[in-house]
DNA sequence: GATATTATATAGCTATTCTATATATAGAGA
DNA sequence: TCTCTATATATAGAATAGCTATATAATATC
């Protein structure tokens, strides 16, 4: 597996995941690996600093789960800033995949 | 356009436009952008670098035009080895991108 | 003669992701 | 009770890809 061509998608899926609803990060990472089938298997060292990243950024807003005996955890909301970089990631990524397909699949001279 | 999502693309589409015929550095960034509508402006510095590399990794083959008095062209030819890793990187894009849609169009919960 | 385009090259910078390490709670099993 | 695994977050440091800037030189165009 070269994941070298994972890079870039990691900020696109988690604004993505956000969007339905508020997660945490181990949970971000374990529904990112359910529907892709174990494709995406985000470490932890990738994923926090990302997420602080984002919040640094006001793409996505963090709060503590309120509760506070036992386990804590930190969810991430979407933020208006958030959805529109989102949206414009999703253009993004819809123009270079097309892009790559259209060289991969043009035949051979 | 948010570049990061090209990254790991350059050397697949590098071994990809190879695959069809050999072609020297300047000609590969000219045919990529012209089949991409633009969409994939490779720089030099990003370019010959990676060319480099691949040379060494041995994936591709480097020869200078034969002609030696006017301008030069360094032509780069694909290996053996360099087929074995283009069908590789094809089989990740697939993967990938797949699983990138597979995220991005599951409807909100 | 001046400018733009073609053609390759590299040093240094930036940004992303990974590895490794750390901390702490909860649950399962022996 | 003890141990191990899973859950949950965090950060320092390393690796690496691609970008910016710069350099050189031939060719084409005005």
């Amino acid at each position: 597996m070269d994941t070298e061509l994972i890079k870039g998608t990691l900020s696109l899926l988690i604004l993505s995941l956000l969007k339905r609803r508020a997660m945490y990060g181990y949970e971000l990472a374990t529904t990112v690996r359910q529907e892709t089938n174990g494709a995406f298997e985000w470490k932890a060292g990738s994923l926090y600093p990302s997420l602080h990243k984002l919040e640094k950024d006001g793409l996505v807003r963090a709060q503590w789960q309120g509760k506070p005996e036992g386990r804590q955890r930190k969810y991430y909301h979407m933020t208006q800033t958030g959805e529109a970089v989102l949206a414009e990631k999703i253009e993004s990524w819809s123009i270079i995949s097309q892009a790559v397909n259209q060289v991969l699949e043009k035949p051979n001279e």
